[in-house]
DNA sequence: AGCCTAGAGAAATTTTATTTTCAGTGTCAA
DNA sequence: TTGACACTGAAAATAAAATTTCTCTAGGCT
């Protein structure tokens, strides 16, 4: 039986130190549990004594039998690890890996469903210096243009979160000229106000990037590009996973693209926060 | 430089013993370097003394060095097969596709990483009613908890998303009651803050969930349960798509056990929520 | 042949890692 | 509030491992 099973066996009886070594454990298997015992107790914030009561709890003879098992697996065991990626048979487990494994359904069709062709157009758009670059999203799905902006303003000027409040959105939509890209997300139970939004940006010869669900949003009128992502999950509720990543994907390309501005943007902010920090303090 | 770099590097100088051991860590690299000077010395039919001069004679500083090299080259070594593995056809398809399937690669690791039994005690803590439960990320990975709050606050009553601003902070510390949980996002570039928070949430006897990934918050000292999710996903930022989807993976099966109440809940919501949009329209 | 040197292992030393013991601390239940 | 219990880390003890020193041997050279 492999190390991680023994850990996951025992795992009902764990004390809160003993969680923290399997967090570390599990999280850089098997490479964590390689170091010596010291290297692994500063990691995991333990102490040495800890990790060795542990490793005789989940029933093995000491550290060093650990160490072996672990050569061993890795051995071996390249095998398993390739065939769970491959058959994906990991199912059986309990909500999460089902949970999982179906975000990783959506994250496949996200990939089928937008070409190269368009995800190279819209981050063309949002590379564009001359463009600047508004972001919402609805109630919920906000999260994922705020992280887009927030990425995205690690590596370009001109990216502005337009806040969730309606009241505030005139200044902003003043403020857009013709060329400048509204990024918005929108997911079911879609929001009347953001297809207004959309109109009065349309309206303004502003292009409408469009984040929604096969269901599509009533904003679609006024997009000049529509990324429909996967958000079913047969849960209650919907998944972001895979809008998420996209998301990401479109800010690491832009940021990829140009890193050299990116870099200087990136230590121009660190040099800001830390004199915030240290006049602070 | 890798360790069958050096070992080649000097073969034209071998003694005999020193090239029956050549033999021995190349045949079965690296795991024969692995086992302990005495296992090796034993295979190789070699005393331990000529291992020791000979790893130092290629220039390491002594046979733990040698091992630690070893590690380490595995570790990153790792990471190119599994992700030839995971991706595949990455060569055929463009940014997005490899971008998504070094994501769909990290929620597997994710699904290993964290047990069911951790799941479970985390989901438990949320569900309980008589807890509030706070809710904070950093800089960025604050959209992940933001999401964890928008999300369980339709399940349950008593869930505070606290404001990013500082000079808040105690607002809502002074409400926490023994029991409650914070829940922390944190993952590099960790914030100082953050961890003091987590300290004298720690104080107040709350739990705290800490989010981070494998190099550990510094938060992590006082936290209760440590979720180590992968982020790394080898571009110049990380990807938080696989929190995003253990984070929904929680808040979903909060939900989906106490369905009944959710679902008044929600009912009222809207009504709430249609009245305002009439009065306004 | 005899000496010298390089190489190898045995033994000893030193270092390092691991485990055990013990005492302090905090938590829970009565 | 008090007592019992469990958890943890400090320190000590133990054990193991690695390296150095020393000695022996074999092969080469004068």
């Amino acid at each position: 039986m492999s190390v991680r099973n023994l850990i996951e066996k025992n795992s009902q009886s764990m004390t809160p130190s003993e969680r923290k070594l399997t967090a570390v454990l599990l999280s850089d298997y098997p490479f964590a549990g390689l170091a010596s015992i010291q290297e692994l107790a500063e990691r995991a914030e333990v102490s040495p004594p800890s990790i060795s009561r542990f490793v005789t709890k989940i029933g093995l003879s000491g550290y060093a039998e650990m160490q072996r098992s672990l050569i061993a697996e890795m051995k071996d065991g390249d095998r398993s690890p390739v065939e769970i990626h491959a058959t994906g048979k990991q199912i059986e487990g309990g909500y999460l890996s089902g949970f999982l494994s179906r975000a990783v359904g959506q994250m496949q069709s996200a990939g089928a469903a937008i070409t190269e062709g368009q995800f190279n157009r819209i981050c063309a758009l949002f590379a564009d210096p001359k463009r600047n670059i508004y972001a919402l999203g609805g109630r919920i799905s906000d999260t994922i243009a705020q992280h887009l902006s927030f990425h995205l303003r690690q590596a370009r000027a001109g990216v502005f979160h337009i806040p969730r409040d309606p009241e505030r959105w005139p200044e902003y939509l003043l403020r857009m000229k013709p060329g400048d890209v509204l990024f918005l997300v929108d997911f079911r139970r879609y929001q009347p106000n953001l297809r207004r939004l959309a109109k009065q940006a349309a309206d303004r010869k502003a292009q409408v990037v469009l984040m929604t669900d096969k269901w599509m949003s009533p904003a679609n009128k006024y997009a000049t590009e529509v990324l429909a992502v996967p958000i079913e999950i047969s849960t209650i509720w919907d998944s972001y996973a895979a809008a998420l990543a996209v998301t990401e994907a479109m800010a690491t390309h832009v940021a990829e693209e140009d890193w050299e501005a990116t870099r200087q943007r990136i230590e121009a902010w660190d040099a800001v926060r830390q004199t915030e920090q240290e006049s602070s303090s």
